[in-house]
DNA sequence: TGTAAATTAGACACTATTGTCTAAAACGTC
DNA sequence: GACGTTTTAGACAATAGTGTCTAATTTACA
């Protein structure tokens, strides 16, 4: 059901224990796949393997074959989903505007893409839900992923933003911080639909990035280019 | 162990059900208190009644004569501490500086007890944690929180800018999205302490509120203000 | 088609948890 | 000190979940 790339399929079901997968691994990817849903609605203690073998097509003991118990099942679940979430992530920063036309218009682009890709998909949901809720029982498994996820988002959002001060376009002292501060603007209307679960609209996404990136640049842009640099007038204004 | 204010307590343990109080409720209390932690650490259905009883130092039978099941005191727990959050949240905002006379200083005085008392503390750690764990299980029992709490805050501050704006201290169009820019800008340094569970230090308090505050001021004070808002230099300084 | 691997359903022991029940003890108040 | 209430410890049935085992069935591939 939900997209997944077949390259990040097979080096995750390329491991360890379990049976020898000749050639196939889709019980291993429904697995997966089934087990992600369940712990994320139900958490680790909540969720029971029955309900993940049911909701994968599978039988209890397939489950038990491929994963040695529970724990094991959900630790490779949250390392497909750093995996895929990291990979989403570096893939998502390389469309950064480095020769920006329209200095306001690239970076809300930008915004949207992050939020819709990274921040308020499938995987985005899954990991804040987890990390929320087990973080503190398995911090070494989380630690990863914090390193990859969120804390190079900054440094190399940071290292972009740099690029664009120099240039000109920006005026900014500390890049992380700015980063950072990006980061949570766009997020600043959209926190509200994370308490719920709930997705936002495209409309809501593009208004909360073309909010976020007006107050951003007037914060960061040049005196001289705060003129050009106000969004479309009315047609994203919020509600 | 928590503090609590007595008001609070009463006001939540003169309930429905249960021991008809004669006098004391401190049961009920400890009883409340223990399942608050017990509930954040492991979530509804990981949550034992005789961890809480154990916690609690109560008698298990104890607690089903208070609550009649588990689910009961889950609800029980939930409103006593928005309750008790949105009073803290309440209160907080009244300090919101109206005459500020350094209004850097004043807005980042006002952003570390927000921070602080509402956003970081026990209750809004529990808050953030259960409403992300059980929410769509319990999407009406969080309704009331979400009006009285993240709603109420956005609007509320943003009145309190909507005032500073037409003193002429700061140029604002949107007072609410002003208000949630602000909020998210303070978050900004502190999300990746929120993904531990861990508590910001007062160091790390202080530097986001200032970072968070000037770069607000760069997007929303007048021109002509600027010069004067900005932070003492270096003392605040990220790390 | 034959073989080895993978999968399945079902039974199973074991543990943990919920919620009830009872009789004894502790408590507060008069 | 006597009374009624609250609390307690422990036993208890009922349920649900984990993880194992087995024997039968299906699948992949030569």
């Amino acid at each position: 059901m939900k997209s997944r790339t077949i390259a990040t399929s097979q080096s995750i079901a390329r491991k360890d224990t379990g049976p020898k997968l000749r050639g196939q691994c889709s019980k291993r990817v429904s697995i997966l796949d089934a087990a992600a849903n369940v712990f994320c609605r139900e958490g680790f203690s909540g969720a029971s393997i029955d309900e993940i073998a049911i909701e994968a097509c599978v039988s209890r003991q397939t489950i038990y074959n491929h994963y040695r118990e529970k724990e094991t099942l959900f630790v490779a679940v949250i390392e497909d989903v750093m995996e895929r979430a990291n990979a989403a992530l570096f893939s998502m920063l390389s469309t950064f505007p480095d020769k920006p036309d329209n200095l306001h218009q690239d970076l809300s682009d930008f915004a949207v893409r992050l939020t819709k890709n990274c921040l308020c998909n499938h995987d985005g949901k899954f990991l804040r839900r987890l990390v929320q809720m087990e973080g503190e029982r398995y911090p070494h498994l989380f630690e990863g992923w914090r390193q990859h996820g969120p804390c190079k988002i900054s440094s190399t959002l940071g290292a972009l933003l740099a690029k664009l001060s120099h240039k000109g376009a920006l005026r900014i002292d500390d890049f992380d911080l700015a980063a950072r501060q990006f980061l949570a603007l766009v997020n600043a209307d959209l926190q509200m639909t994370y308490l719920f679960g709930g997705k936002p609209s495209d409309e809501e996404l593009h208004s909360a990035a073309s909010n976020a990136v007006a107050t951003f640049l007037r914060a960061y842009a040049p005196l001289e280019q705060q003129a050009s640099s106000q969004p479309a007038p009315l047609l994203m204004a919020v509600r």
